[in-house]
DNA sequence: ATTAATCTTGACCGTTCGGTCAGGTTTATT
DNA sequence: AATAAACCTGACCGAACGGTCAAGATTAAT
């Protein structure tokens, strides 16, 4: 509220965003997620953008000034998403129970937001340029955490000696791949995408690899 | 040559693209890989290229005609170097020889050619618009045959049973992420790239973990 | 030396980009 | 009912894009 003379101000409930705001945000955002992933930053549009979302270009500068501000904000919420798929890995105490329920959250998430999967794994290809400060603060904190528990396990001899580092690597290469190199896959899977049983076979094959490979499995 | 009548032809030593032109295109194909690879196919425009080669922009034109074609030598040359990694491969005979040798050669890749394997992602990432054909034709037949290969040591008990295609994938997500994710690794790393004793580290750590996970070592 | 072929380049073109803005419409508050 | 705030949008703008071209310079063949 920029006018606090003004004879009328906004009540509580109004301070609120209304419905009008919260739903053309969405529209916006969903149909930015859309054109971003699927020609990128620079390769995308706010005349796609818009098209997409069946408003006129202009109204997309109504909500979000410019279209990196748009592209901050899809960037965000694709963030949140990452940070909280450790939910499983930080809820187990056993690190073979850990370690899955991270590599399947990881999983499952590919398969059913690929779309964000592809935008950043864009940004990071070109530099990271608008999410470096969040990799090197947020990121490096929350990285540094799993770390610790991992190594805590190496060291009561739980599981065997590694690089925590180049696991948790290994772990987002492989889980990110089956969304951000799908069309690679579905070209070399008869032109079709991976069903679901073969998505499911391919779950349980990444989790043994990488659970076998580190000693935690017979 | 398009006008046999002319008076002069090309003798046998002028038909081989003579120094001019080679050492032009070189420069030129040079540039382009950078920046494409900094920015994106979109992204990237013909006056950067024209300038990191240090060319004039309507230079380029006249060897390349247009921006595509351009990105599309590019591509075709990244295809092959793909491809030839495969040589260890295919020249062991121990599956564990075989695997050990590819996945190093892809690692040593990354490390020395991240720029070509961002290209590539990219490419794959915007669905593959342009080299789609290529990868349901050549890509397709060329994993085949190493699957055959792959599918025989299962059938002959050398290793364990598994699906050899999602062994692959495995393969090229965890060794292309180190170039392609090369930017988040460095924020997670003290904003500094891997050393050369961090990238040994890693080719280690990688290997032992693949070959341990699929029960072809102890 | 002559002539064809190849190479070089500044200036230019139509198109599309992100972004702006004035003025109208709708919604919320009193 | 009146008024402020929020929302909507067609028309427009300067900048940058990929690409073209004519005219000159250089190289190679005879």
């Amino acid at each position: 509220m920029k006018n606090n003379l003004s004879k009328y101000k906004k009540t509580a409930k109004s301070v609120r965003k209304n419905q009008i705001r919260i739903n053309n945000e969405r529209r916006i955002l969903a149909a930015a997620v859309k054109i971003f992933a699927g020609y990128g930053y620079q390769g995308a549009t706010m005349r796609k953008i818009a098209e997409e979302a069946g408003l006129p270009k202009a109204n997309l500068h109504y909500y979000f000034q410019t279209k990196e501000q748009l592209y901050r904000q899809v960037l965000d919420g694709i963030f949140k998403d990452w940070l909280a798929a450790a939910n499983t890995f930080d809820e187990c105490e056993e690190p073979v129970e850990a370690l899955r329920g991270y590599i399947e959250t990881k999983m499952d998430l590919s398969r059913k937001r690929p779309l964000e999967s592809r935008i950043w794994a864009e940004e990071i290809l070109r530099g990271a340029p608008l999410i470096q400060d969040q990799l090197e603060q947020t990121l490096a904190a929350w990285l540094d955490t799993r770390v610790k528990r991992i190594t805590d396990w190496i060291n009561t001899g739980t599981i065997q000696a590694m690089n925590p580092r180049i696991l948790m690597y290994m772990i987002w290469a492989v889980t990110q791949h089956f969304a951000d190199f799908e069309s690679q896959i579905r070209a070399l899977n008869q032109q079709q995408n991976l069903s679901d049983e073969q998505f499911a076979e391919a779950k349980t094959q990444v989790v043994q690899t990488i659970l076998k490979g580190i000693g935690a499995l017979d």
